[in-house]
DNA sequence: ATAAACGATCTACGCTGTATACAATCTACA
DNA sequence: TGTAGATTGTATACAGCGTAGATCGTTTAT
């Protein structure tokens, strides 16, 4: 009976939600499904496992229904899908979606780096990553390393985000005045101007994405003129 | 007397590296400097506050002496300095600098997503990179993104080989072999040659800092050409 | 000399994850 | 229908956690 499975999952997953990953005990847990902390056991494990459980339900609700589009079409040799958007409107979509999720859940994007995340759902991401590059004309060579960078730049921003990485310079006014204790800052008082007005952070992220963007069509530009 | 602040943050380092970043209580810290936990509290505020001098520690082990290069020269009008190496050896300087703290601590990678890091060398360290930036002909409106994004792949990268996040697609045979419990992975499959190879991870950070240059210099062109 | 501030201590509270032992309930077969 | 076995949840307990609160020398300032 894995109902109960996801009936734990939901419940940590609201509290996280509620008051942070912090008040996600096996006692607070258990409490909201209403059963003692030690009957979660059978489930989830333990505590490690229930936390990597609730990230996998997170990266499964990236994609509402089945999968985001018709599986297969992805080697290059096979042409493209009818119906399937390109790969590049493929990849932004998949990047907002996951900035959407982090935005929401806030806590997740901690757990992304501090955990392998195996689940079948996340593999079943990097598929679709895989197959947008290869459409891209990425060499295959290349294929694993651009995905892992994708990633870790989608998530770095958005654990950034939600962890408050990118507060302090603006909290901090001293430093934007190219002061510090210890020393000047050049650079800080060379860009006072810009550093003073408010960072707009979708504007950023559309522009990483963009930035991103360009590095696959130039690794796909590179594969083509070399052969 | 701040030299028990040091020894308590010294002592705080040392348990981590050896015994992980759970070990690192207030009670083993206290017991390492030779003191109450209670004692602790004038000095490091909190828990949270410790792990962040942790953290502020590292990074200022970047550079062992003063600062890295001699300061000053960093506004684009000013001039190069004449000892001082080029933006793109300074940048991939300090990149290295930092993915090799993470490899000797590992447990601060997973701090960097989660805290503000507001400390003055982590402020002086920015700085150096906007002066990089600037350098390298980015327009100032884009210097702190682009900082920013650095940072994001630099610590994002450290922090996933540190944490894991590199490792399963190797771990788990069965999904470079291009299938799933729940479905074919042609994206997987295609690649399965590439995926059975070992990665070599030096080559990827390189790999990667090299495409982040390549943005660095496209969004300088770009700034040339429509001005 | 008196007052105030500081540094360190001890005790105690409520919380954590989970090992262990036990009880209740449902299933299957004679 | 009776009973054995498995399944599922409970109760208790332990060692450890962060830190609030009160206390107490010792140092510094007036």
């Amino acid at each position: 009976m894995p109902d109960r499975k996801e009936a734990i999952l939901d419940a940590a997953v609201a509290i996280a939600d509620e008051r942070g990953l912090d008040a996600v005990s096996m006692r607070s847990v258990a409490e909201r499904v209403g059963v003692t902390p030690m009957a979660l056991y059978p489930y989830v494990g333990n505590k490690a496992a229930l936390l990597d459980g609730m990230l996998g339900r997170l990266l499964r609700d990236m994609w509402p229904g089945e999968s985001p589009w018709p599986a297969g079409g992805a080697a290059g040799a096979e042409g493209d899908q009818a119906g399937q958007p390109d790969w590049r409107t493929r990849l932004l979509i998949m990047g907002r979606a996951l900035r959407d999720i982090a935005k929401r859940h806030p806590w997740a994007a901690s757990l992304v780096f501090a955990r392998p995340a195996v689940t079948p759902d996340s593999v079943r991401a990097i598929d679709v990553v895989y197959g947008a590059l290869l459409e891209a004309g990425v060499p295959a060579g290349q294929v694993p390393r651009l995905e892992r960078l994708l990633g870790t730049v989608v998530f770095g921003f958005a654990a950034s985000e939600a962890g408050g990485r990118f507060d302090p310079s603006e909290t901090n006014p001293r430093s934007t005045r190219g002061l510090l204790p210890e020393g000047p800052l050049p650079g800080h008082a060379a860009l006072a101007d810009v550093l003073a007005a408010p960072a707009d952070w979708d504007a950023e992220f559309e522009a990483d994405i963009a930035d991103l963007g360009e590095i696959i069509e130039a690794t796909a530009r590179r594969a083509r003129e070399h052969e």
